[in-house]
DNA sequence: AGCTGGCACTCGGACACGCAGAGTGCCAGA
DNA sequence: TCTGGCACTCTGCGTGTCCGAGTGCCAGCT
């Protein structure tokens, strides 16, 4: 195990090395920060510390950079979750409040994550599964064909053209509508597949495969890894990424437009808590390079989504991950009040 | 006026340097391009193109790069739209087919657009002003709390709580969703606000001022500037911008992130045709390095958005052209269709 | 009048060289 | 176990030089 202070130096480079963006070296860091040793004394600990694999060297004789296991080691033991100051608390509110509906949420939140933390934002759409239903409605548009619209106790909307194998009466889609709504109202989606099993049975022959055919896209709208959608923003902030610019930002914004990726990628945190992917840690290997922090939010003790944010692994982890939860708080507080 | 060849000069420049991304020297010129003079010829034409400003050099002794004023000749006289190879055709049904609804729609021309001119896509979603009302529905959440859902023929869904000042009936609710809705379907929105007008005056004193917040948050909703919404995709080109990288790509990603920007950039087109800016044609500041093609679409003949791409004033302009006019016709009748 | 070949000139990019500075590793001594 | 000292290494930067691409101009040709 490590002394505590060479626990003490790699902090001190973790935070060095985030704040200059350059290699630190013994000196720098005896002049930066008290530990009460010599240079001589950090140089060895800090062979140490590389032995270990917590940094590295670019070169020889250059300073030491902390590797994706030295912040691995930062985040796990050495640093806390910064809480916002209280501006930046009156921020949020203030930024998120007098939202009209859910993609105005999920915009403002964006955008608000992604200016806290100066990195890119990701925030997930409420998962249609875990929601529970507040409508369902069904409207006519033409004698054999439906629109299927969806809504969620979150605000989420999600409407479906239906072509019937059959015309559907006015009568019958008043009545299946009841019926459906009767059935899934206030109970969460996932649960909707039960529901509405034996329901095409209670009709007449001529209606049941329009009914069917009803209930097949309902339950073609709920199939996970298609229903999720998801709303990026900040991507200026990968400008500020380093010097070696266009080869390592290319591969990142290319990672970010592929939603599945980052669908996999918000899937892997954990549900509830905090979860910090870095470097190489990412499965996706144009991310090798940056770090994810990844929060679940909702309206009630259930996580209904994920949000997060994508910066390099040379980030502020503290100050990140207190922007992260607090805004994951406040998107869940109106969430809960629409 | 310009000679004949001075102008198929000026075109061999653009075409070489979109091609080459390097400033073309008079020798290279007239090898690459049968214009049957020689290297002095053109350097005397391209003295006379520079006075002009047409082109310019980065310095002395350098090639010539075409100036704004030289691309807007080549796209306004010396270049037609290409038209898209078969393949690409074929290409397009292929990746518009199948889009569920109308975000799937949205989101696959961006990908589409992106990938065809390897720019960045700019897609508008249909306006709501110009579409025509397909459905106005009404939703009693709480005794005093309803949700208003507003279906286009375009597949658009937009929905708003709505907090009413008192409680509002059952019957009431069904009343003012026949009425509204036999006023307004099938008119366009941008007639709704002149035919709800008298709307709350048939309605019971105690029912009035809920009508009359139902339809100001209806006619909120239409308001021009907020309920334009718009997708972007393939920012991962721009680290194909060139090689003074960062200094350029920083604005123009701040540019795109900025909705405000996008949507003032596409209102600039012209509704019919194609409109091409070039460079400082652009008002934004962030995007003097940059060309906007855009066109509008639409299901019938009138436009209900547009879409474009924003790339490099150095880009290939006939086939940029050719894609995004070809995209455009393609999901009018998708959307046409739906 | 217009085109061409020739020529002198300019400038930026690539390369080599040398130097200063930062940082290291190691060792002997406290 | 810590510290000061020392030799060593490597990068970054600035300078100087050279080469080539490209130009402008001019005299001569058609």
């Amino acid at each position: 195990m490590l002394s505590e202070r060479r626990l003490e130096v790699l902090r001190a480079i973790v935070q060095d090395y985030v704040g200059t963006e350059e290699p630190v070296g013994s000196k720098a860091l005896t002049e930066r920060h008290r530990l009460g040793v010599s240079p001589a004394t950090v140089r060895n600990d800090m062979a140490v510390l590389e032995d270990e694999g917590f940094i590295a060297q670019p070169h020889t004789s250059a300073g030491r950079i902390p590797t994706d296991k030295g912040y691995r080691l930062f985040v796990d033991k050495l640093a806390g979750v910064k809480p916002l100051s209280s501006p930046e608390r009156r921020a949020i509110e203030n930024f998120l409040d007098g939202a009209v509906d859910l993609d105005d949420v999920v915009g403002r939140t964006v955008r608000l994550l992604a200016q806290l933390t100066r990195q890119v934002a990701v925030v997930q759409y409420p998962s249609l599964t875990r929601s529970t239903v507040r409508h369902v409605e069904l409207l006519s548009l033409a004698p054999a064909r439906l629109m299927l619209v969806l809504i969620t106790d979150t605000g989420r909307v999600e409407q479906r053209m239906i072509d019937c194998p059959a015309p559907f009466g006015e009568a019958s889609l008043a009545d299946l509508r009841a019926r459906l709504n009767s059935r899934v109202v206030g109970r969460r989606f996932a649960d909707v597949p039960r529901l509405v099993q034996e329901l095409p049975e209670s009709f007449d022959s001529e209606d049941r495969g329009t009914v069917s055919t009803v209930l097949s896209v309902l339950l073609e709208t709920l199939v996970e890894e298609t229903e999720e959608r998801l709303m990026i923003g900040g991507t200026s902030n990968l400008t500020r990424f380093g010097h070696d610019f266009p080869v390592l930002i290319r591969p990142v914004l290319e990672a970010l437009e592929e939603q599945v990726v980052l669908l996999k990628l918000l899937g892997e945190a954990t549900d509830s808590g905090m979860t910090v992917r870095i470097g190489h840690e990412n499965a996706h290997e144009g991310l090798t390079s940056t770090s994810v922090v990844a929060v679940g939010y909702g309206s009630g003790d259930e996580a209904v989504a994920k949000l997060g944010v994508v910066g390099p692994t040379r980030m502020d982890y503290p100050g990140t991950m207190g922007a992260v939860r607090a805004v994951a708080r406040y998107v869940g507080q109106i969430l809960a009040e629409s």
